[in-house]
DNA sequence: CGCAAGGTCGTTATAACGTAACATTCTGCA
DNA sequence: TGCAGAATGTTACGTTATAACGACCTTGCG
């Protein structure tokens, strides 16, 4: 499955994970199987769930020997395309003291926004 | 529907809102209606719908004669209160230009921001 | 008026995402 | 060996969302 995550070079859904791994590696498995296993990748920080989209990506740091931290993620809304980046500190600093203000405690510095990449906003330029 | 979600006063699923309207205001409505109302609902700020949850909340500016500016939602992991903010132009700031960093452009300033409210905080850390 | 183009709304069916619940098998240990 | 608990397989179902089609109505024009 990880494999299959690698390989499509994109966000999944957990259906569309099941299919390649059914037509492309001949793995034929089951939605909970699936759903197992994609837990168990999401808490080794192998695979990252979008909970924006439903889709899971694999980590762009898989093969990084240092430890895994919070991971913010760019989503172009045309192309669909995710990066996955490590924002500036002040971004977190910010967001956080934003959130404390308002009485909240932040439960996770993951963060999904809403982009377009570069290639769409050339195309969109263009077009316009 | 409006009235639905401003009552129950909290961030409410297509469906739950159909049996809302069903069983405490007598309209009957199909799971298409709901969704073609909801759209007209968000188009015009009345309701905003949190990708995270794939649910939808009324707005906190119903009221309001000022124009709607893009929302930022805190959400609870624990008890799924939501809290319509609007965050301090210095965090959206600080997040435009770490995207513009990144290549990307934004798309929109909606933030989804998973947190504790303060009453969770509160009893996590009495229970701990 | 009579008719057609285009829009809204109702209805059915189904796709897509996710989990509960229970059976079976495996594994480690007394 | 016999047992407990964990992992895995399997079925069925719940939840979220949309496609597709048709009924109806409105509106603009000859
Ligand atoms: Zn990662
Ligand atoms: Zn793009
Ligand atoms: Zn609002
Ligand atoms: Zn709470």
């Amino acid at each position: 499955m990880l494999e299959a995550l690698v390989k499509s070079g994109k966000a999944l859904s957990a259906y569309e994970i099941r299919d390649y791994c059914c037509n492309q590696l001949g793995y034929d498995l089951l939605p909970m199987s699936v759903y197992r296993i994609l837990e168990f990748l999401e808490n080794n920080d192998l695979v990252h769930r979008l909970n924006t989209s439903s889709k899971y990506i694999a980590c762009s740091h898989i093969t990084c020997p240092h430890d895994h931290e919070p991971p913010q993620f760019l989503i172009c809304k045309s192309c669909h395309r995710v990066e996955e980046v490590s924002m500036p500190d002040r971004v977190i600093k910010t967001v956080t003291q934003a959130t404390r203000l308002a009485g909240f405690q932040l439960a996770s510095k993951q963060l999904e926004i809403d982009c377009y990449c570069t290639e769409c906003t050339l195309t969109k330029d263009t077009s316009a």
